[in-house]
DNA sequence: CCTCCACCGGAAATCGCGGGTA
DNA sequence: TACCCGCGATTTCCGGTGGAGG
């Protein structure tokens, strides 16, 4: 450095420490939790059958990276000795909704890509035979990691995978699983013999507090950004952010992540306080416009219903009276109107996004126990999001672009 | 303290779709 | 082609819930 010509300053030096990836050479925080995860691995390098090792925690608390570092270890240790086969194959459950998928996805992880097999299709047994016979050919020890295992809607593979020696399906290979959940009551919801055995070693993964949010967003910031860019007291507020919120690095790193980036966007050479709440309201809009764009048609028109409901001032609202404004919505475009029941789902669903609030209301013996809905967010901002995701033909139109106009509403009452 | 209202929300059944085997 | 399979979305069914009214 240092000739004539230089490059301009960028205030990133590697932004992808920032990541969720990035792999710091040192955990902050979690030594008791690494101390003992790494006492339950021990028996791989003793060659002896593996634990099966259950860690539950919050998102973004260091499970995953705590796996991803003890397991690099693990295999670099375990290399030295000639009488250990070690192999490790992580798979995310995410989208995953039973054990079939993950069985499917287990074969694939062990076979190359010119003999993959169809995901559907396949009766159940046949997926498990194949699954015995890779995990058979692979041989040694074989720990499989099932991250976020709580999205298995059922046991089967978890009841069958630690029992599959047992049962005579395997007879070259050691399996052990490490389940990671971010939902503390999937232990409980396990049946009794799974959680016999799947449970065998459990780590309990706690939130992070202010202080070591802030260790952890210093060791990242230090790689990611030049010296001096950060101004006093931003990390300290992401810090603040993540620990309000949930005790969760990751939020905390991506809010750091998207800061920098406006920050790079608007050419600015430091970062302060202001931007940050700026990023804070991205991501927010961020997760609005990705939650919408996941709800069904019949999700959107009662959005739609509700909304409108808001603009005419009749929120708070109960379901009972959203109900016929949604029904007109469903008839206009042709589509048959949603059992009572399932226009319930999507409100809960609408909730859960943080697009729309419900509080719970009890008249006793004269009106019973309900929930009155009201929008959560800017309807201006609920309705862009709207407007980029409706794929629907003629619901946007019909709908959408009459409300833009603003006036009669009476229509649709 | 017992009743009762009216919606809440879990569980099971059903439907239609995409995909596979023989 | 005939038939099997899994799965998400939905419908159907129904027990639960909590406080005002008695």
């Amino acid at each position: 450095m240092g000739g004539m010509f230089e490059r301009d300053l960028d205030i990133y030096r590697n932004r992808d420490a920032l990541r969720e990836d990035y792999q710091p050479d040192t955990l902050v925080g979690r030594d008791e939790e690494l101390e003992r995860y790494k006492t339950a691995l021990q028996p791989v390098i003793n060659g002896e059958q593996p634990n099966n090792i259950f860690l539950y925690g919050k998102t973004g608390v260091g499970k995953t990276a705590g796996t991803r570092f003890l397991l690099d270890h693990l295999i670099d240790d375990a290399a030295q000795y000639d009488d250990i086969k070690l192999t490790v194959k992580m798979l995310n459950c995410d989208g995953l909704s039973s054990s079939y998928q993950i069985a499917t996805r287990l074969v694939n992880k062990f076979r190359d890509e010119s003999n993959q097999i169809s995901t559907t299709g396949y009766p159940r047994s046949t997926v498990y035979d194949m699954l015995w016979e890779e995990l058979d050919k692979c041989g040694g020890t074989i720990l499989i990691v099932l991250d976020e295992v709580d999205h298995i809607n059922d046991d089967s593979i978890l009841y069958q995978l630690p029992r599959a020696r047992a049962n005579g399906n395997l007879s070259n290979a050691k399996i052990g699983i490490i389940g990671i959940s971010n939902d503390f009551s999937f232990r409980d919801n396990l049946s009794p013999k799974v959680k016999s055995s799947l449970c065998e070693e459990e780590i309990q993964f706690p939130a992070y507090d202010a202080q070591e949010l802030i260790q952890i967003l210093r060791q990242r910031a230090d790689v990611a950004f030049y010296d001096g860019v950060l101004t006093d007291g931003v990390i300290e507020l992401c810090a603040a952010y993540g620990a309000k919120d949930a005790g969760d690095a990751r939020q905390s790193l991506d809010l750091l992540m998207k800061t920098g980036d406006l920050a790079r966007d608007r050419d600015t050479k430091a970062i302060t306080e202001d931007l940050v709440r700026d990023a804070r309201n991205e991501l927010e809009r961020g997760r609005i416009r990705e939650g919408i764009s996941g709800l069904t048609q019949h999700g959107h028109l009662v959005l739609y219903a509700l909304i409108t409901l808001d603009r005419e001032g009749e929120t708070p609202v109960r379901s009972r009276d959203i109900r016929p404004r949604y029904t007109n919505f469903a008839n206009q475009i042709g589509a048959d109107p949603l059992v009572p029941r399932r226009m319930r789902d999507h409100l809960g669903e609408l909730s859960m996004l943080g697009i729309i609030s419900a509080v719970e209301r009890n008249e006793g013996r004269r009106g019973g126990t309900y929930r009155e809905y009201s929008v959560d967010m800017d309807i201006n901002m609920i309705l862009s999001a709207l407007d980029e995701t409706i794929t629907e033909v003629g619901v946007h139109e019909s709908i959408a672009g009459i409300f833009a106009e603003d006036t009669t509403l009476e229509r649709y009452t």
